[in-house]
RNA sequence: GGUCGGGUGGCCGAGAGGCGAGGCAAGGGACUGCAAAUCCCUCUACACGGGUUCAAAUCCCGUCCCGACCUCCA
């Protein structure tokens, strides 16, 4: 298919992607609540939504992505408290490794990155005309809450009916000012030694749910293309900002994607379960773009079971990609031309169907290595060529200067001179049938991790990556 | 209780009425002094029970099992 067809969590269809303004599209993704480390999950999502903005600015959008930092919240404050440092330089420092995550995944920097705290201001205009227009109320404790009763559309995103949910039991309602349990809190009364804002109705802080309405607005508008997030956000987080930004009068977005968890032992990762994998502790085993390879293999609306033989097959399956490329790059002359097939091109137009778009790389990875063989380059040329493009959009190209790593040229001319040397050594042992010597050389080199692999064009050496 | 996903070959993982995705593993073969790499071949499946249809992994009904959300969540 030529046009882009997405899923739709709203409608649970999937349906051709229709921009509100041609030739744009405005993306606005709930990012990282910084109150901990990333663990693979967190960074499932960022790559995920990487992938699809890749895609669209392939397909020739100029897009506009903005992903969020909630630097304030319950946990985060808890989290400083207990760790006797000021809630900001909790949040800093895990914003900080968040962003560092990100970029060893290649991860593109959005757009803009939002912070909730440097929104306060658009969160109080935003409250002051739910509350003009009779949407919120301020019952005078400081708190302002969002009327969800009165809601048309209120739960048509996660298909539920509001007196279907189980009875909410954080709230009793003897003590509580809320009209309903199910009002939500857009704004919090100040507690003694949290931080606060001051507001017309109290000094507060912000609920989860606002910040998103307001950054939304302010630098994507009134309506915006796509809203993304993690598949637990759609109740009640996402829920909750429709039913602020459409009370206030605002379109809010077209279109949701949600992706899909990565699980262990059938279970979601969460820090809470405590089988979250950290980003930076699988980074000492597999090399940034291997985990990304990983991550970005399943299907982004299905769930990835994390298991470390998966990781290892999935990290075997792409230096084998890698490989080609190397050797194709040398049969050649030249570093491949990033190009797009039509299969890998069809594939993402389905809904992002990356797990078929592997096919397709599978299928180029086989004729490559056949031309190589046969020596045809043209035939070589032509689908690392085309590996190269689909790796690109899914942000694995090994070519990419986010991946390749800057060691020395001088220092790598004089190793290379070195494995020369030992080759000949290597070559004329073989030439006098003195097995046991040749073998003894790649052996040697081998234990350094230097591989050897005899091909019809000679010799050729590699260095093993780490794992 | 409500809502939403799943169950596919030894394993991973797509597909969603006809044409057996793909990968890994396994076995066989080609190449090689050996190895490695590469290529070729082989094997195999749709949780269960009914139904619809010329045709069902795919649609319908029922059953079983697994997971998620229901105010912390990517």
């Amino acid at each position: 298919m030529s046009a882009l067809n997405l899923y739709d969590t709203s409608t649970r269809e999937v349906g051709v992607f229709t921009p509100i303004k041609s030739g744009e599209v405005s993306i606005y993704v709930c990012g990282a609540t910084v109150q901990a480390s990333p663990h693979i999950g967190h960074i499932r999502s960022a790559v995920n939504f990487d992938v699809l903005r890749r895609w669209l600015i392939h397909s020739g959008f100029a897009v506009v992505f903005i992903r969020n930092v909630t630097d304030i919240d319950d946990k985060i404050l808890q989290k400083a408290a207990q760790e006797q440092v000021p809630w900001w330089a909790h949040a800093m420092k895990y914003e900080r490794e968040f962003t560092a995550a990100f970029a060893a995944l290649n991860v593109l920097p959005p757009t803009y990155e939002p912070r909730a705290t440097g929104h306060i201001t658009q969160m109080i205009e935003l409250m002051q005309i739910l509350i003009d227009n009779g949407s919120a109320y301020a019952p005078g404790n400081g708190d302002v809450y969002l009327e969800v009763r009165n809601l048309k559309r209120y739960l048509t995103l996660s298909g539920q009916r509001i007196d279907d949910l189980m009875p909410a039991a954080d709230v009793e309602m003897s003590i509580s000012m809320k009209r309903d349990p199910r009002d939500f809190a857009l704004w919090k009364a100040a507690k003694l030694g949290e931080p606060s804002w001051p507001t017309p109705w109290g000094a507060g802080r912000p609920g989860w749910h606002l910040e998103c309405s307001a950054m939304a607005y302010a630098y994507l508008g009134e309506s915006f293309d796509i809203h993304g997030g993690g598949l637990d956000l759609i109740f009640p987080h996402h829920e909750n900002e429709i039913a602020q930004s459409e009370a206030a009068g605002y379109g809010f977005a077209k279109r949701w994607l949600h992706n899909a968890w990565v699980t262990q032992s059938g279970e979601k990762m969460s820090k809470s379960l405590g089988n979250s994998l950290l980003v930076e502790v699988i980074l000492q085993r597999v090399r940034g773009i291997e985990l990304r390879w990983y991550l970005v293999s399943a299907h982004y609306r299905s769930m990835l079971e994390y298991s470390e033989s998966a990781l290892d097959e999935s990290v075997v399956a792409f230096r084998r990609i890698e490989a080609f490329l190397k050797r194709a790059t040398e049969v050649v002359g030249t570093v491949p031309v990033p190009l797009m097939s039509k299969a890998f091109s069809d594939a993402m137009n389905d809904d992002l169907a990356v797990p078929t778009g592997l096919a397709s790389i599978s299928e180029n990875l086989r004729a490559g290595n056949q031309g190589i063989t046969d020596g045809d380059l043209g035939v070589v040329s032509k689908n690392a060529s085309e590996i190269r493009g689909a790796l690109g959009i899914l942000g694995c190209d090994p070519f990419d200067s986010n991946f390749t790593t800057s060691s020395s040229s001088d220092l790598s001319d004089a190793m290379d001179g070195v494995v020369q040397l030992m080759l000949k050594e290597r070559a004329s042992a073989r030439d006098r049938k003195d097995f046991a010597a040749s073998d003894a050389i790649r052996d040697g080199l081998l234990a350094l991790g230097i591989t050897i692999e005899d091909t019809a064009q000679g010799p050729r050496w590699s260095i093993m990556e780490k794992s």
